[in-house]
DNA sequence: CGTTCATTTGAGCCGACTCAAAATGGGTGG
DNA sequence: CCACCCATTTTGAGTCGGCTCAAATGAACG
């Protein structure tokens, strides 16, 4: 009795409605001509295989990228050699924002499955931000809406134990697939437990036993990557309040 | 034979020059009027009591704060009442940024010493961001170099002992007091014990007795908040690489 | 069907936490 | 100026959670 296979996060694609550029692309109150004259220079629909690049640390950073399909990790290396994972990208989600800070792309992004995304270049984006309130607004709600989920994330790292920490990243990523209309109880992990330990300041073997003492307390079914969460407020409990 | 003790952080007062708001102030290749207008706008020279709130969870992000001496904490309550303490300001430093995520503040500021710091009201800045694009960068600049501190500090947390966090923090902290122009390897530190082990992830008897056994070991002097770098280059390493 | 990688599980150890008490410092009022 | 009080900081002893090292199991792919 455990989880069956389901269709991989790369099967969905989020519609422009429900991608974090909507409010970009619909352009708060524009007319439509302007509208059309944001789709044009915004290049949709690049594809990437598992594993490539999406972006590259030190990279210069000359467009916005948004997801439209698959996931991606946020990475980068530190000085020592150890992998630490910033997050996890949705389809709908923006990568490398932190690259505003030095017109320079200060991390890594790689996906985790086959992906597709849409790129807008900065020489167009800025141009528009000059004649588009809505979308200047929208950069940076888009912003501070990351640093304010950095901060969040850093602050439980400080307070929880191994086993809040894993129920709130299932919590969380549960929470985000709900919002973009995909299963949100039944779904397949796009990383590695590896990945998932160096989000959370753990060791993947510290991961595993977290699951498997979800598993057998009955609060999901676990298969290799595959997840059902059976009891979702206990998840969400432990993970935000424990 | 200990650290004597030295000027608080808030007896310094930094130019504009060195102000977070610089380029915005000067506003980069503005003509000698716009600066003008700018500064108009710009509510300078408040000032606030030792534990007075700088910015309230909660409340309307109705104008961008920068501090202009003294310092500060930022910090929220989690939902068990566990205090996070999400950085410490100083001179020159915008505060709640991560209110443009949601028109809201989502964390405390509170003073740790006497404070003065500039105002400008969001309407006069949404304006201004219209008809100069040196303040537009300036500001996605700023929100992105945050993003990627904040990402970094999260990254530090999850692979290092308490030691490594403790000379992280201290070097963190010499490395801004410098930049600014003031002492940095012999300062005094406003924020508490409670308030490094907060951020830091750790106990507040941990983080004093990884300063006593820096002490210990004579890379620094440490005498109540009194704090003295003996080996700065000791300190970066632990810090950064192990 | 075999190879390879990812994941699970076990055993033992160490560092950071908890609880507790002493010491230090800053500030106040006499 | 001094004595006192309070909060902050330091130090100690013991416990426990997560890490390390190691081996077995399971899944995915050609």
């Amino acid at each position: 009795m455990t989880a069956k296979s389901v269709p991989a996060i790369a099967a969905a694609c989020v519609s422009c409605r429900q991608c974090a550029l909507h409010s970009i692309c619909l352009a708060g109150h524009l007319p439509l001509e302007e509208a059309r004259a944001l789709e044009l220079s915004l290049e949709r629909g690049r594809a990437l295989p598992a594993g490539a690049a999406l972006v590259r640390c030190g990279a210069l950073m000359d467009a916005l990228i948004v997801v439209r399909s698959g996931s991606a990790k946020s990475h980068s290396v530190t000085l020592e050699g150890l992998e630490q994972v910033h997050g996890f990208v949705l389809p709908g989600e923006p990568v490398g924002l932190e690259g505003f800070g030095a017109g320079v792309y200060t991390c890594d992004v790689t996906a985790l499955e086959p992906l597709e995304y849409c790129r807008m270049p900065m020489r167009g984006l800025e141009a528009l931000i000059e004649r588009l309130p809505g979308l200047r607004r929208e950069l940076l709600r888009l912003l501070g809406q990351a640093l304010d989920e950095s901060q969040r994330l850093r602050g439980q790292l400080g307070v929880s134990d191994a086993r809040s920490r894993v129920a709130c990243f299932l919590a969380d990523l549960s929470q985000r697939l709900a919002r973009r209309g995909l299963p949100s109880t039944e779904f397949r992990l796009s990383m590695s437990r590896r990945d998932i330990a160096h989000h959370l300041g753990l060791t993947l073997e510290t991961v595993s036993r977290s699951l498997s003492a979800f598993k057998r307390e009955g609060w999901l079914q676990v298969r290799a990557r595959n997840v059902k969460v059976l009891r979702p407020q206990v998840l969400a409990a432990l993970g935000s309040s424990i």
